[in-house]
DNA sequence: CACCATAACTATGATAATCATAGTGACAAG
DNA sequence: CTTGTCACTATGATTATCATAGTTATGGTG
């Protein structure tokens, strides 16, 4: 990659100023751990307030502040899908829907690195267009395409499911 | 990509369960804004203290604080560079060297969604091995291979940079 | 009409993280 | 024997996040 040609003497940067750095803009968008579990959910199909409570753990004003930050970043957008008493719900943009670039590289970063011995992936994916598997590949390893939003479908490894729900049981018998 | 079944029903999960879900794990690990500016750093070829501080910003505390976080999560290691005042330096690890393909991902995220018009890339890489501009392509368009860490070199833009210069002038101008 | 449920929040007070700034320790050079 | 370098620590103020409870608007049930 690229090396400074002199490290040393470069100029000191602000915390703030991100000086048109893309991975700093990126980051100061969605670096945070809410942010990031938050676009998970709605990559997962999640769109509802209640939802996006319920599976990321977020404390209501968490997410009321992310998912501010989000809208106006354009990233997802408000909208109400029914009046009675109004309620919202929140969708990607084209602009949210290409941070899956981001999203399924830390996942195939994780699954590559941070799995216990050879034990299975949490979920697998397939590309829908060809049927194949694509592993950890960022590029369909039967036809070469390069994956984005909504070429895959994943299916859950069912005993890491198990385990989750076994683990929520537990945890809500001893806090209750 | 992959949708709950029934989102509603799903159980409450807590913030700091992570569940195994790979994308928790990993920002977890990675997602906040400080270790992010770091990462890009050390692929940068900022290794020292001194340099990291310099370039990201980050309050000395905060750097401490993120260096060992990776370091215990053998992002980076740590090794001493002289002895006399013996001083040390972070270096990326093969698992630290593999989050190129995210930083590269949110690098190519901002470019194509968060630059004014038509202005030019902050960073023109070029796939070493054939030569050819990468553009924002996680695979090359000229000869197909996937770009890894250590496939690119980056070259700055010469406008980009003075306007760099420039404002960071401006601020300890105003500030001093 | 009273009462409960649902969903998308807001309010509150305690705890934890982050901030800017200053200081420390180990050495080397002048 | 003072000054400079570099990798940190210490400190006290500010800000963010936490768990929990409450609010608002409505619809359905008895």
């Amino acid at each position: 990659m690229l090396a400074y040609d002199n490290v040393a003497n470069m100029p000191i940067r602000s915390a703030t100023d991100t000086f048109s750095c893309p991975i700093a803009i990126s980051a100061d968008m969605i670096g945070d751990r809410w942010t990031l579990l938050i676009l998970r959910e709605l990559f997962f199909g999640a769109h509802r307030f209640e939802n996006l409570q319920r599976h990321t753990g977020a404390a209501p004003q968490m997410l009321t502040d992310r998912l501010r930050r989000l809208e106006k970043n354009d990233i997802i957008g408000r909208a109400a899908y029914q009046k009675g008493p109004v309620r919202y719900e929140y969708r990607l943009t084209e602009k949210g829907k290409d941070l899956f670039s981001i999203l399924y590289a830390m996942r195939n970063w994780a699954e590559r690195w941070c799995r216990d011995g050879d034990a299975p992936l949490a979920i697998a994916y397939v590309h829908r267009a060809c049927g194949a598997d694509v592993g950890l590949n960022t590029v369909c390893p039967a036809c070469g395409d390069t994956l984005g939003y909504g070429d895959l479908k994943g299916t859950p490894n069912s005993e890491i499911q198990k385990e989750r729900f076994a683990k929520q049981r537990r945890r809500i018998a001893l806090s209750g």
